[in-house]
DNA sequence: GATTCATTGTTTCACTGTGAAACAATGGTA
DNA sequence: TACCATTGTTTCACAGTGAAACAATGAATC
């Protein structure tokens, strides 16, 4: 049974992540799974007494990726009364021991959405003690998840689609050294709509935050492509 | 001495609300003052067992404004450990008859930023029971806060400029009928930043968001301006 | 009633940024 | 050497924007 104990957690309160990745054409999200129930979640965790919610988020992502000093946002907390379903945090507790002993998980809980943006390759997503499986899914095509976790997701992804530029530099989905249409990839599968090459390179050129390198070439029978890195 | 039973509310939980109003001329801030030890704050308060954080917001603001269904926006929430500071509650809370023993007071808190946009007209602010007094102060000449309500100011402010056209609808900064150059007003003293006559009238036009109705005959010896309302 | 003035409503014009298309360059293959 | 696929760059029409000029108008003054 793993090792919750009450009086390490802050109460009522938790935090959820949406762990987007890329794979090279599709923009996907970690989910966990718990066996018994056939149920999906979001990656979630408590805060410790003397940690701050950051840590926190950090903390937990972490154990489960493995991935350190990721890009992490803030985006909303959700505290709506509807959330509030004992019977459902109590069925997925309960294989792995505990009961109503152990109040304070069946309370009440607000929580706190984050979300990151990892490069997918990197990650070997581990499950967590609670949790039978964790795995990648395709942000059109989710299964139902607990609770609102689908609306958590919803409403990360429109926080990230709208401040996608701003966000760029801090953005992890991409290996060191890219090329412009991977970019490109990128962002048409965060915005869920393409783009056009030639205005698409013009834009991110004049945000000044590329460093051009050598080209790559693939071995394709065609121009090769220049590689590029973000500005430190 | 107030009625706070543990109990009642969400251990660790707060909200703080930036209620920002307007003068004609300045943008300003409700704040409350603990003349016992001359500090600064924003109006905060607790989140109800069965009530939803939204509620405890739009709550809180009621009792100190007596403004019903008044927008409201969560901007941020603040869980960093630096703004456990339980010397600072204490002082705070004694001279209302709390001590050592009300020990859910002085604990660790993550708190709710919610920001609300009033008309300064309609609004009578009343000290609530724990604090000594309540009054505008103009946004860009604060006095020093507790905490880290500074910070969450700023924060606020940011957040505030860099959505303030999705949001102008549901702005009550103004009157049912108001001028273009009240708008003006508003959106300057918001931004911090002087607008082209001009061109802020044929952007905003431009959103299709406005009713024209009759001109204001002010007695003023100049052309006279239209009203307009936003559009339900 | 004509003149004047302050303020507001609208138009103009140069300039910038953008979408769509064309053009140019180039690394490999036939 | 011709060709093809892909990438880098330019062009061009058009929409949006900042700054300025122009037009309208309500009251005060003569």
């Amino acid at each position: 049974m793993p090792n919750l104990n009450p009086s390490d957690f802050l109460p009522h309160i938790a935090y959820d992540s949406v762990v987007f990745g890329f794979s090279g054409e599709k923009l996907k999200i970690l989910l966990m799974e718990y066996h018994k129930t056939g149920w999906f979640a979001l990656p979630g965790g408590f805060v410790r007494i003397n940690e701050s919610l950051d840590d926190a988020v950090q903390r937990g992502l972490k154990e489960r990726t493995g991935l350190d000093e990721v890009y992490l946002e803030q985006f909303y907390t959700f505290g709506s009364m509807e959330r509030f379903k004992p019977e459902v945090m109590m069925k997925i507790m309960e294989p792995f021991g505990y009961d109503q002993q152990d109040q304070w998980l069946f309370e009440r809980f607000l929580t706190v959405g984050y979300y990151a943006l990892i490069n997918y390759e990197e990650v070997e997503p581990k499950p967590d003690k609670l949790s039978d499986s964790i795995g990648w899914y395709e942000v059109d095509k989710l299964p139902e998840l607990i609770l609102d976790h689908n609306f958590i997701v919803q409403k990360a992804l429109n926080h990230l689609r709208t401040h996608l530029d701003q966000k760029l530099l801090s953005i992890n989905l991409l290996p060191e050294l890219f090329t412009m249409k991977d970019l490109q990839q990128v962002y048409e599968a965060i915005l869920g709509e393409e783009l056009n090459r030639a205005n698409f390179q013009r834009k991110i050129l004049s945000l000044d935050i590329l460093e051009r390198h050598e080209k790559l070439f693939s071995g394709g029978s065609h121009k090769a492509p220049y590689l590029y890195s973000f500005k430190k």
